[in-house]
RNA sequence: UCCCCAGUAGCUCAGUCGGUAGAGCGGGUGACUGUUAAUCACCAUGUCCGUGGUUCGAGUCCGCGCUGGGGAGCCA
């Protein structure tokens, strides 16, 4: 797209669209943050980021330049303004460079800034959170994470879904989903009592109250009267989970189809997973390569792969006469009836499979109390997706719509039906078959970009102990 | 929460058998150069995580604590 005519006096133009250029001749106001800046007698060049791509634009600063002694003294990470006009560069490294009329140091950045135009280790990135934005990595991660957020509703658009904003402070604290996070305005140290417990009947909302642990169960009311809806928020556990896969917040993806079975619901999943893979790769090119090159050899071809080809889908029961014959000898048992750990979910998709596989139909007693009861009663209608080197990734299910066979499960597993009576009604008046999953977007993204930590691909992580920034 | 590992300069790390600390990068100064995380020379920089102990003497050995990382559980 050229770039000539749209440029006007004062009003800035982003580095990726001027390096998008067609050709040189144009003059501009280019404005951002000096990655490096190489000094000599008659020429410096700084490295400016803007955060709209990868590529830096070099700007070259010459002595004429009135305030050519504070520019050659620029360190990285200091703010500036340029206006010069695009050449073409006679070195190599890059096509364009802004040939410098004037270079505004709008925010000086001293010996003391953080970060040096050197390799960092992540964990020391984590501890300047606030500024980690402004490197390589992080620049390209939050611009993959933006460009997914936004192709996760697209991709729901064009399918016609309803998105749904189900409520973020909740009164359900018997999902089993995890640790809540309480919501309160109770003075702590005199919290009212009423026979020596905390009285929440005082507290702002009259009753006890806490952070989301999933949108489902409001989710699954509207699919319910909109017939295919999803959810895309912040989700909170309180559990003191200390790997690189869990963060106290997070952002969740939860679809729910009425009319729908576990197969639909399976066929979904793949549809929207691979949606997703196709999507970075033809939409964030430059910042995928950076990814392969220096974070994951291999990443782009496993992800054109698994946007390639089809899901394997494989049994519960299977599953396990796979393990129990794996030459490999596992930390946990392998028994029917046990939940698969971690080493097992790994071995079926990297060494059985080699892809992503569907887990379905699960024994009832390792699974929640809405999903719905087989016919061969003992197995409920639930699936994990799983993935080389991440493992579970999504899990759903098909809910439980029969009423009694629904209540008959809450009341096995000592649920609390009285505070339900809302999602059971659901059952009551108009119910159907349905079925929906949770994607954990954060887990996505480390899929999708190859970074190990759950810390690295969130902007500030809540973790046991962490909510700095 | 459990198991393992680590904490030394601004960053990344070395430090032998217990004898008061080094390198690279970064920073400063200078030189040089249409440079590409420029290059070259010189210079400066330490609560060796904290605390208690053993010892003539502890970065080094031992106890406790704190922090971080990896693995596990829980899960997305």
């Amino acid at each position: 797209m050229p770039v000539r005519g749209k440029i006007r006096m004062g009003k800035r133009v982003r580095v990726r669209e001027i390096l998008s250029a067609s050709g040189a001749g144009v003059e501009a106001v280019v404005k951002g943050w000096a990655r490096t800046v190489r000094v000599g007698k008659d020429v410096t060049f700084i490295a400016l980021n803007d955060g709209s791509c990868m590529a830096s634009l070099q700007v070259v600063a010459g002595p004429e330049l009135s305030n050519y002694a504070e520019v050659a003294r620029l360190g990285t990470g200091s703010a500036v303004a340029v206006t010069g006009l695009l050449v073409e560069s006679p070195a190599a490294g890059q096509r364009f460079e802004l040939q410098a009329r004037s270079v505004e140091v709008v925010g000086p950045a001293d010996e003391g800034y953080p970060m040096q135009k050197k390799r960092h280790s992540f964990e020391y990135l984590r501890t300047v959170a606030h500024l980690r934005p402004r490197t390589n990595t992080f620049g390209a991660l939050f611009r993959v994470r933006s460009m997914l957020a936004q192709a996760v509703h697209r991709f729901f658009a064009e399918k016609g879904f309803l998105y749904v904003h189900t409520p973020i402070i909740t009164g359900n604290d018997c999902e089993g989903a995890g640790e809540l996070f309480r919501v309160t305005t109770l003075d702590m140290a005199r919290p009212p009592l009423v026979n020596g417990a905390v009285d929440y009947a005082a507290d702002f909302f009259g009753q006890a109250t806490g952070l989301t642990v999933s949108g489902q169960l409001e989710g699954e009311l509207f699919a319910l009267a909109f017939g295919d809806i999803y959810t895309f928020g912040p989700t909170f556990r309180a559990e003191n989970s200390n790997t690189a896969r869990h963060a106290a917040e997070f952002w969740m993806i939860e679809p729910e189809m009425a009319f729908a079975d576990l197969m639909a619901d399976a066929a979904l999943a793949e549809e929207f997973f691979r949606y997703l893979c196709r999507f970075v790769l033809d939409h964030c090119r430059e910042d995928m390569a950076f990814f392969n090159e220096q974070i994951d050899r291999g990443l782009i071809p496993r992800i054109e792969a698994v946007a390639a080809s089809p899901f394997a889908m494989m049994e519960y029961t299977e599953a396990i006469t796979h393990l129990k014959k794996a030459k490999v000898s596992f930390e946990f048992p392998v028994d029917w009836g046990l939940d698969l750990q971690s080493e097992h979910e790994r071995y079926l998709t990297e060494l059985v499979v080699g892809g992503p596989v569907f887990i379905i139909n699960y024994p009832k007693d390792i699974k929640a109390f809405y999903m719905r009861q087989n016919d061969d009663g003992r197995t409920v209608a639930a699936m994990d997706l799983l993935v080389p080197k991440v493992g579970e990734i999504i899990g759903g299910s098909q809910r439980e719509e029969r009423l009694d066979l629904l209540e008959g499960r809450m009341a096995e597993m000592g649920i609390d039906p009285a505070g339900l009576w809302w999602y059971t009604d659901s059952r009551r008046w108009g119910s159907c078959p349905h079925a929906g999953f949770g994607l954990g977007f954060e887990r996505l993204i480390m899929y999708l970009t190859g970074m190990e930590n759950i810390r690295d691909v969130i902007p500030f992580p809540r973790t046991p102990r962490h909510a700095e920034f």
